[in-house]
DNA sequence: GTCAGTGCAAACTTTTTGCAACTAC
DNA sequence: GTAGTTGCAAAAAGTTTGCACTGAC
């Protein structure tokens, strides 16, 4: 099953490479690969390393960087903004789901609901067409309530 | 009425400044100040200029982002995350709107829907607890859309 | 008077760019 | 063969940090 996706998208880049005259190159489909490997989001640098040890090819970060530009015009990956640097996730057979963004300690935990997902994707744009969309839900989360809560008290207390 | 807005945020300035032991320095006031003169978005350079032109406040970028960290701690002013750098805006008495963003030509812009804001607003989070969200929906404005629709044609053509 | 806060410059991180070498076509 | 790609290193852009000085308390 999990093969049966990477394939997936494998012909799914030839195809956008072939109608856009881009070059099928080694790199393009390790990068790919490598992307479909990994669960969840992660960012240049982890892809980067991600690649040397695990994925046994070694790329440039120039090169990520170009390649991942054509795998999000592709659809085959979509970017995220929280934190300090892009993160990035696979778009194919990936659930769309929420986030919620912890701004205490930053840590980022995925939400589903089938409601919300319903209530965007009905949502009538004008002058638009949408492709896809993301929900950042801030907040703080139940570790990080804890720990104000202390803090708070021991503020109290000391004066 | 938008001087009213001024004053409000300056005294939860003041209360927030208090209650954390932090000091009422010149500086912070005036960055409260430029940032709800300020419609709509803004990035640190941004700010920057405008303390300087505008508002008459030299500032250093140092002092910018320190402050703006209070600012978001105390919820006077919220952070986005599209483009390069770090966006943000006021957050009091600034009606949540979404946002549509061109991957064309990243152009945002604002949208409304009573619906959609009751849906997100109504979601039952788990171990979390929300202050505010922001929705991207990502897409292609119109005016790309004939730009593109154009492109594919002259390929097309040249084949 | 003291220490939090500021300005400045240097450092750091992430991303982009210029250019020579390479290779898919 | 040639133009699109890659790797490298330098540059750019955004943000953080260290430190001396300043000013709010």
């Amino acid at each position: 099953m999990e093969e049966n996706i990477k394939e997936t998208v494998k012909q799914m880049l030839t195809e956008y490479l072939q109608k856009n005259g881009h070059r099928k190159t080694p790199e393009r489909y390790a990068i790919l690969d490598m992307i479909y490997t990994i669960k969840g989001h992660f960012d240049i640098d982890t892809l980067y390393h991600s690649m040397e040890d695990e994925g046994q090819f070694r790329v440039s970060r120039a090169t990520l960087y170009n390649t991942i530009i054509l795998l999000l015009d592709a659809n085959l990956v979509i970017r995220h903004q929280f934190g300090n640097s892009s993160q990035y996730e696979r778009a194919y057979k990936n659930e769309t789901h929420h986030h919620m963004i912890c701004t205490e300690c930053g840590k980022v935990t995925e939400l589903e609901d089938e409601n919300l997902k319903k209530a965007i994707v009905e949502t009538k744009l004008k002058k638009f067409t949408a492709s896809h969309y993301s929900l950042y839900i801030y907040g703080v989360c139940s570790k990080c309530t804890w720990a104000k809560r202390r803090k708070k008290t021991n503020n109290i207390k000391s004066k």
